[in-house]
RNA sequence: GGAGGAGUCGCCUAGUGGUCCAUGGCAGCGGCCUGCUAAGCCGCGCCCCGAUUUUCGGGGCUCGUGGGUUCGAAUCCCACCUCCUCCGCCA
């Protein structure tokens, strides 16, 4: 959520902006609107402070009278005033967040820019295997079965890549934990305020499993449910910034994306997910520097897995309606022939904040919005994709990476031990 | 799932239809005062309007959320949310 009067006065920047992330607003509408509900509430603060002084006189049956035309005009100009605040509030909350100067304008995937590339792409003197060769080879990925089990996208991992799924996962939380990041699990149930908050709402709608219960959805990351856990508090400055690593299910219907990816663990419903969190000070120089540290966590865990991958400055086009600045980092994937997305990382500046009402005090005593930044650590199964096709040898088998092992007690794929 | 109790400003707390434009304390921040420190005093949320527009004046909102009753609601009624106690079921 971006401030009316940051609207007002930016309009054009804003109308760029949203034009660049292609997304469709009527700023000129939400201003009249928004000059409509002034006017308005101007009108029934008058009539509230004539009622509140009738309510300290003597009663009469006079002042009754009085009284009453007065409750049925402001019932009127209360409807009215609802009208118009529903109609603003429709536009208002579809209107995204403005980016850093530093981000290119472009259309799509195409126009996002690499800034960096590490790692050196494997040559293999065979023809690498993918991952879903790889997988059913070794029964280790059982994809009949979880269709059958599950439906469409459906998967079970076995043996040794059920091991080595969730010793990623705990090699990546306990880095993090290291690092002085708060260790959390996460709830993947959630309020549906907590997806309109975190900018999932209204624009991923058709993304998010919604539970039989009244108010009850599937969290697609634990970025919804950490960053929600301060939702209508007041820290203090001197706890932020404040860092978090959450390890959580993640669900996504995927509703747009039907034709894509519709083999293998890269696009899943239902995946697990390492996820870092930062509640942050309102200060654009201090949240570049955060995120410039998420990604250096993020970058670690590829090199130490000793897997290739590149970033990217995303474009106004590529980005979602929250974000202000985004990297992704993408690993080599063989079996794609190409990169693969494994981490996303963003700042949110004060957009997430606003709709989750997260406010601090700050040093001269002032209330703010906090900043919320947050990153990718890992995401499993889809990096355990690049383990696997990366690190394939000649005879199919699967060398696990070094980092790895230790946790789980063998070196390659198979094992012999299932 | 059933029965009972509770939710007030960052935290604690007073308040059971008009005397509440919500009491008192604590913490934090700013200011005043001040050899130093401490104490003391004043201020402290959100929205709108006006002007002599980094400030001042006026009004409104804010007692878990949303409705309702009433001339008037923190207070009465209804629904919902959350927490606590007990019963039932249960990994």
């Amino acid at each position: 959520m971006l401030s009316l009067k940051y609207i007002r006065e930016n309009r054009e920047w804003v109308e760029k902006v949203a034009k660049g992330k292609n997304i469709e607003v009527d700023i000129d509408k939400l201003l009249e609107l928004d000059d409509r509900l002034k006017k308005l509430q101007v009108k029934i603060d008058k009539l509230r402070h004539e009622r509140k002084l009738l309510a300290k006189q003597k009663f009469t049956e006079g002042l009754r009278e009085k009284g009453k035309k007065i409750k049925e005009e402001l019932k009127k100009l209360e409807a009215e005033y609802e009208e118009v605040k529903k109609e603003r509030d429709e536009i208002w909350k579809r209107v995204p967040n403005v980016v850093y100067k530093e981000v290119p304008f472009g259309k799509d995937e195409n126009d996002n820019v690499e800034i960096k590339r590490w790692g050196e792409i494997p040559k293999f003197d065979f023809k690498p295997r993918s991952h879903i060769e790889l997988g059913e080879r070794w029964d280790i990925i059982d994809f009949k079965r979880g269709s059958k089990v599950s439906g469409f996208r459906g998967y079970f991992l076995k043996k040794e890549l059920a091991v080595l799924h969730m010793a990623l996962l705990w090699w990546a939380f306990q880095k993090l934990v290291a690092k002085g990041y708060t260790p959390f699990t996460a709830p993947a149930i959630v309020k549906g305020f907590t997806l309109f908050g975190c900018g999932q709402f209204p624009w991923g709608e058709r993304e998010t499993y919604v539970l039989n219960d009244k108010d009850a959805y599937l969290a697609g990351t634990a970025e919804q449910p950490i960053t929600s856990y301060y939702a209508n508090e007041v820290l203090s400055w001197k706890e932020l910034p404040k860092k978090f690593v959450a390890i959580s299910p993640c669900f996504r219907r995927e509703a747009g994306a039907h034709g894509k990816d519709t083999r293998g663990i890269y696009r899943l419903h239902e995946f697990w997910k390492v996820e870092q969190v930062i509640i942050a000070p309102a200060d654009d120089e201090k949240a570049r520097e955060l995120h410039e540290e998420l990604q250096k966590n993020t970058e670690e865990i590829w090199q130490e897995l000793k897997i290739p991958y590149r970033v990217l400055l995303m474009c106004t086009g590529d980005m979602g309606e929250p974000q202000a600045k985004k990297y992704d980092t993408e690993a080599w994937m063989p079996g794609r022939g190409g990169w693969g997305e494994v981490a996303s990382n963003s700042i949110m500046t004060d957009f997430q904040a606003r709709r989750l009402n997260i406010r601090y005090k700050d040093k001269d005593g002032k209330t703010k919005f906090v900043y919320t930044l947050n990153d990718t650590a890992v995401p499993s199964p889809r990096a355990l994709i690049a383990i696997i096709e990366n690190y394939q040898q000649k005879d199919g088998s699967i060398k696990v990476p070094e980092v790895l092992q230790p946790l789980v007690g063998f070196g390659k794929i198979p094992s012999g031990r299932f």
